[in-house]
This record gives C-alpha cells, sequence and structure tokens, in this order.
RNA sequence: GCCCGAGUGGCGCAAUGGUAGCGCACCCGACUUGUAAUCGGGUGGUUAGUGGGUUCGAAUCCCCUCUCGGGCUCCA
C-alpha cells in the first residue's frame, strides 16, 4: 500500500492532490486528521474532520466535527488544534491517496509556504501605510479647495481609507475628480512625510480653530506622545505609520462620499465621509476595481430579478415577493433545516402571529423594542405583530408544569417575523422588514448548556459546510454595560461560551461590550460579494427571559428552578441567506437547490413529443424540469438556459430519438455527448442526495 | 431616523428648457435549426405621485411625498 507518510521528504508543507486528471484546488472538500503511531493506513487516523483544501496553506479549517461518509474504524474526536501544517498535509493526502486513487505531487517546502505568509504580511502592512498616506494626501487638496474645512479623522480600512470631513457645502462627482486630480500632483511632488512629535500645548495650539481635533487631543492619555506628520505645508495630527514620500503612493482612487457622524453618534454633527482606495501599483488597483466590478455582478437584488427569483414593491417596502423559482429554493433551505432539526432532536411548533400588548410588555420588548415593532388596535385592544418568536414560546412552556426530565426542551419555529426596520437600514435581501428565522429556543439547566451550544456549532458546521462558505467568522459577544443578572451568572456563562467554542476548536474573535443585555452570545458571520459582513447563525444565552416569565422546572429534589434559555439560528433568516447564498455562487444553485434542475432542449419541432417524454421521465424521478418548445433554434434556448444557470441541458435530436438518449451539457459548458436517460437520473439523484 | 445621490415602456439605458428614443423582453410572421444571441414586422411610456410651483413651453429647474441606492446610526 502506498502510504505517504514514508515517502514524504521532511520539508514538504503543501502538496497537490490529484484524482485522475483532476487536481484538487482550493476549495474542494477533504477529509485530514492525525496519524498514530506507526499508521500504515486511513483508519489508524484518530481525529477524521472534513475541511477544506487550499492551495495556499495546504489543509485547514480542522473544526469540523466528522461525519464521514466512509467510517473509519478509529474516528474518535476532532482533529486537536496545534499539530502541524505537514502532519495534516501528509495526513489527507495519504488518506485520499489511498481512499480515492489519488497521487501526490509535493507543490513547495515549508520554508517556501512561510515565506510566503511572510510576503502577504509585509504586503498588508505597506497597504496599511500607503492608504493611510493616501487619506493625508487627499484631506491636503481637499483643504487646498476649501480652506474652512474641518478635518476628523481619516483612517485606512481593509480595502482602502476614508476621512470625515466637516465642510461648507456637500461634495459632488465634480468635485471628487478636481479632488483627485490635485492629490495626483502632490504624488508626483513627492514630498517626504516627516514626523514630530509634540507637546500637548503645542498641539493644542496648533489645532485651536479644530474642535475634533481639539477633543482627539484631550483623549490621548497623558503619557502618551503626541505625533503630527506633514508633507509639503501640509501638516495632520496622527500617530503614522506612514510611507517615506508621497510619491510611493502609486496608485490611488476615490470611490464615494457619504454621509458620517462624528464619533458614530447621531447625536453629533454628520460629517462628509470620503471614500477612496490606494495600491502599490496600478495593476493592482485595476485588479481591485475589477473585482468591485465583478461582485456588482453577483450583486443578489441584481440576480434576484434575472433568475425570477424575487421581487420588491413599493405597496410593501422592504418586504420581498418570492416568485416561484425563489419559493422552491426558500422552501427547500426550510425543508433542509428542518431535517437537521428532527435529527437533532428539535421539534417544531406553530405559533400566533399577533400578540396582545400584555405580552411584549412581559417580555421587555414594549419598552425597549416598540418602535421597530408594528401594532394594530382592534376593538379598543392593542396588538404587536411579532418581531420574534421567543414570548410565544415562553408562553407554550409556561403553559405546563416542567420536570428537570423534559431538559432540554427545544423549540424550533419558521414563523413569519415583522421588525419595522428604520428607513435607510434596509437592503435588498439582507435586511428587510418581512421575513422567517430558523429559529429555536432551547430550555435547558445550566449544565446542559455547554452541550446544547456545541450541538449549535455542529449544526451551523455542518450547514455552512453543505453551502461552502469557507470564510465563516465567528464572534463571542461578552456582556454589556447595560444588562441584567449578576455578575456570578455573566462569568459563568461567559465561561461556558468560551470553553465550547475551544472543545469545538472554532477560531473566534472576543467583543467585549457587545453581547446582548439579556445574556453573551456566539455570532457566526460571512460575507457579501462585496464583502460586506452579514450575520447569519447566532447562539445567545439569555437569562433574562426566563424570569420575566417565571419559567420552571422542578429538579431531582422536588425544587423549583429556573431554566436558562438558549436562542438559535443557523441560516439566520431565509430571506439573507439566500441573497447571500446567490452572492456566493453567483446564481448557480447547487443542483439541489437549483429552481429548474434540467432543461430539454428539442432541437427541431418534430423532437417535441420526446422532449416531452423525457420531461415525463424526469418529473417522476422528482426532478425539476422544463422542456424549452419554443420555435427557437437551439443555440438560443442553451444560451438562457445557461444565463439562468440551470445545471443540465438536455439537448434532443434525431441521433437522441433513435438511442433512446439524451444529450448532456452543463452549465459548466461541458458537453458531456450523449447519455441513457436512467443513467442520468440516477446520477442526478445522486448529487442531490449528497447536496453537491 | 440622518447625509448624499437616483427614479423615463416589464428590464437595461438615451434625451441637460423646445415633437420622449434605443436595445432586450413581449406579440405576429418566415425559417425547422446540433451546444452561448436567425431574420422581418408590430404593440407598449403624458417620464415614481390622477402632488404643488417657475416658464410661452418641464423628463430636464424649485418644493412636498413615496421608493430605491451608497454610507452613518440602529440591529433589544
Amino acid at each position: 500500500m502506498d502510504f505517504l507518510g514514508d515517502h514524504l521528504p521532511n520539508d514538504a508543507g503543501v502538496v497537490a492532490l490529484h484524482q485522475g486528471d483532476h487536481v484538487v484546488r482550493t476549495g474542494d472538500q477533504i477529509a485530514f486528521g492525525d496519524l498514530r503511531d506507526g499508521a500504515q493506513e486511513p483508519r489508524d487516523v484518530a481525529g477524521l474532520a472534513y475541511g477544506r483544501f487550499d492551495q495556499n496553506v495546504g489543509a485547514h479549517r480542522d473544526t469540523f466535527p466528522s461525519t464521514p461518509t466512509t467510517e473509519p474504524a478509529h474516528c474518535t474526536a476532532a482533529c486537536p488544534p496545534g499539530r502541524s501544517r505537514r502532519a495534516r498535509a501528509f495526513f489527507l493526502a495519504g488518506f485520499w491517496s489511498v481512499q480515492y486513487n489519488f497521487s501526490i505531487t509535493i507543490l513547495e517546502s515549508e520554508a517556501l509556504l512561510s515565506a510566503k505568509v511572510q510576503d502577504k504580511q509585509v504586503l498588508r502592512e505597506l497597504r496599511h501605510r500607503i492608504r493611510h498616506s493616501a487619506a493625508h494626501v487627499m484631506a491636503d487638496a481637499i483643504v487646498s479647495f476649501f480652506p474652512e474645512a474641518k478635518l476628523t479623522i481619516g483612517p485606512p480600512t481593509e480595502d482602502g481609507f476614508y476621512y470625515d470631513i466637516d465642510l461648507p457645502r456637500p461634495l459632488t462627482p465634480d468635485d471628487l475628480e478636481r479632488i483627485e486630480a490635485r492629490m495626483r500632483e502632490t504624488i508626483k511632488a513627492d514630498h517626504p512625510f516627516e514626523c514630530r512629535e509634540i507637546s500637548r500645548d503645542d498641539a493644542q495650539r496648533m489645532f485651536a480653530d479644530n474642535p475634533y481635533k481639539l477633543q482627539t487631543i484631550d483623549e490621548i492619555p497623558s503619557g502618551e506622545a503626541i505625533t503630527t506628520y506633514s508633507h509639503g505645508a501640509f501638516t495632520d495630527l496622527c500617530e503614522g505609520p506612514h510611507v517615506e514620500r508621497t510619491g510611493d503612493i502609486e496608485a490611488v482612487k476615490l470611490l464615494n462620499v457619504a454621509g458620517a457622524y462624528w464619533r458614530g453618534s447621531e447625536a453629533n454633527p454628520m460629517l462628509q465621509r470620503l471614500y477612496g482606495t490606494a495600491f502599490e501599483s496600478q495593476e493592482a488597483l485595476d485588479e481591485h476595481l475589477q473585482m468591485l466590478e465583478e461582485a456588482l455582478k453577483r450583486d443578489h437584488r441584481k440576480l434576484g430579478r434575472q433568475l425570477d427569483l424575487v421581487m420588491f414593491d413599493p405597496v410593501a417596502p422592504a418586504s420581498p415577493f418570492f416568485l416561484p423559482k425563489g419559493a422552491v429554493v426558500y422552501n427547500l433551505l426550510i425543508d433542509y433545516i428542518r431535517g437537521l432539526n428532527t435529527r437533532y432532536g428539535y421539534q417544531e411548533v406553530i405559533t400566533p402571529q399577533i400578540y396582545s400588548a400584555d405580552l411584549w410588555r412581559k417580555s421587555g420588548h414594549y419598552d425597549n423594542y416598540k418602535d421597530s415593532m408594528f401594532f394594530i388596535d382592534i376593538e379598543d385592544r392593542e396588538f404587536g405583530l411579532k418581531p420574534m418568536n421567543c414570548p410565544g414560546h415562553a408562553v407554550m412552556y409556561a403553559s405546563r408544569l416542567h420536570s428537570y426530565r423534559d431538559l432540554p426542551l427545544r423549540y424550533a419555529d419558521f414563523a413569519r417575523l415583522h421588525r419595522n426596520e428604520r428607513s435607510g437600514v434596509t437592503h435588498g435581501l439582507t435586511r428587510v422588514r418581512s421575513f422567517t428565522q430558523d429559529d429555536a429556543h432551547v430550555f435547558c439547566r445550566l449544565d446542559q448548556i455547554l452541550e446544547e451550544v456545541a450541538t449549535i456549532i455542529e449544526m451551523v458546521s455542518e450547514i455552512y459546510r453543505v453551502f461552502e462558505f469557507d470564510e465563516v467568522m465567528t464572534y463571542l459577544s461578552l456582556r454589556p454595560d447595560k444588562r441584567v443578572g449578576s455578575d456570578e451568572m455573566w462569568d459563568r456563562a461567559e465561561a461556558i461560551l468560551k470553553e465550547t467554542l475551544v472543545a469545538k476548536a472554532i477560531d473566534h474573535e472576543v467583543v467585549p461590550g457587545e453581547g446582548a443585555f439579556y445574556g453573551p452570545k456566539i455570532d457566526f458571520f460571512v460575507r457579501d460579494a462585496l464583502r460586506r459582513e452579514w450575520q447569519l447563525g447566532t447562539a445567545q444565552l439569555d437569562f433574562s427571559l426566563p424570569e420575566r416569565f417565571e419559567l420552571e422546572y422542578v429538579d431531582e429534589e422536588g425544587k423549583t428552578e429556573r431554566p436558562v434559555l438558549i436562542h438559535r439560528a443557523m441560516l439566520g433568516s431565509i430571506e439573507r441567506f439566500m441573497g447571500i447564498l446567490i452572492e456566493h455562487t453567483g446564481g448557480a444553485f447547487p443542483v439541489w437547490l437549483a429552481p429548474v434542475q434540467a432543461v430539454v432542449i428539442p432541437i427541431a419541432d418534430r423532437h417535441l413529443d420526446y422532449a416531452r417524454k423525457i420531461e415525463g421521465l424526469l418529473r417522476d424521478a422528482a426532478l425539476r424540469v422544463e422542456v424549452d418548445a419554443r420555435n427557437q433554434r437551439m443555440n438560443l434556448k442553451i444560451r438562457e438556459a445557461q444565463l439562468q444557470k440551470v445545471p443540465y441541458m438536455l439537448v434532443v435530436g434525431d441521433r437522441e430519438e433513435e438511442q433512446g438518449a439524451v444529450a448532456v451539457r452543463t452549465r459548466a459548458g461541458e458537453n458531456l455527448g450523449a447519455r441513457a436517460v436512467d443513467q442520468l437520473i440516477a446520477d442526478i439523484r445522486a448529487e442531490i442526495d449528497a447536496k453537491r
């Protein structure tokens, strides 16, 4: 048996995998784990897990709990973190080579790899400086046109920079051009950036006419140095760092102007925020702009219309209408979650849409959330349309006595929710006023929290794996200033969540102060086509609601205890998830979700009957199929099916009719040639079952 | 909610104070087609609002309202 452990040189860091002619590429699903001593074959591996292969770093994401299709004998736990990349690369190579006849090519050494990683860091640092410097150059240009402008802050961001400025009048696109032209002059002049450390008094004198800068100076801790950076005749309060000279800003582009509150508070004046970006070369800038353009093509609002999935109308602002094709996807997503819920012991419930305002007073929504709710008066009584399911579930829980044996009790609900989001914050499908969550509430004992949260993480991980979201950001939000419950309670709850994340080996960022007032939470975010982050899943601990609704259970000793509530959502809102998924897939849904899975394309009218027959066979196999019966050329029908991202185009003409076959073309543009219908159905079904 | 911008046939766009036009879609007709757009003809908009104003004249300028977009804020 050709197992790699013995064959790979010691410094092999990254391997390329081949199956036949297919090279395993970044994003492909792989399996990996750690070798036991003396391992000879895949089953000698502890901790099999699935992840994705990434050409740059070998295997990563060792955090997915496993439900392998080929169950190895010793599948015990998730792969422990901290093992070397090499060990993992070895293993995955070995596993796949044996299981699936992959052959292995060594791409590069560990040393090379780390140099590459280092280059990335250097580049990031360089761009940071370039953009920070570009912000200064921009401010310089603006001040030259508007001497009364008051500068505030101008930091670099992930993809560019901005400067918030108090200006006498709104900037126009023409202004942007003028400013950009002036910036180029400054860059060409190649002024050096000079850093100067100044005293607090000097700083205050220097920026005496700028209240924003004065406030900034006031907030610099007394021990810290106050510095300015100058280029040419321009000086700004700044801690740096910058590039050496303005000429180091090789490529710059101003993008747009927007309003922004000083210090982000609505109570403060609205400033003008001018966004731009800068790169170390024109090519890199062009590439970035190209990327932005490509992203616009993936915009779910555009694709949602083009693919007949969803529409909007001013009669229901920010409330999507799902067209038949969109409804197919929507329902399939819910079906999928329903299946998961069943598998993990969640019970679905159906609860009212409209509740007396009394309920919302009891839950606290009336005091804290009233502006975001829709209310209706009926027969002199006030009712509220539900923005969340939790109070309804609490009412259900409280309707009978519970033993500790009942817990955890897991209620799932796909009810439609309505939130009166402030105008100006709504956005396509990702922020709407009417939506459905894959919502659930777990009522459990304190000692059950860890397991419940761990299970939620497992479910979420499976979901993100199925949908191939590789870049999921996980945040652990801790106690905010305004909160309920004792500090001990918070200590304990935060510790449990943290422990669970560590146990599940989930990379996460801790965000102090961002928790809900009722408890800490774990949130999962992914990015849309324009790299904006959107929250999908969440697991939130809640000590407040059980208190408010006086929820109880009877423990082993007959004592009355209060359960803890866990709010969970995995896709988040189905609407938002669909929006993100459309952008993630560019509208090319995996076959199991595709609204139309196959289009039968008859070449001429005389093939119509045969096309109908094929349609019937596929429909009998529960596939979503259509016949393009229009009197049009085949080329046009293929083009349109292609634009609709239909996974399979089945061309039927004289040849196919004779053979009782169909000619299969995929949306990837591959012509697979003639296939027997039975075989085709079996292949597509397998693809659907595997959710590929 | 706040700042800025936009709204023209179903969709994408043009018309910058002087007769609302183009492409796609749609309808009709011809063509009967082999892996990303066949050809010809036709219907359709008093320009977001049965809003207000300026002007001899408004898609175009001003005001109000609505909706959408980019941000900010918000997302208990």
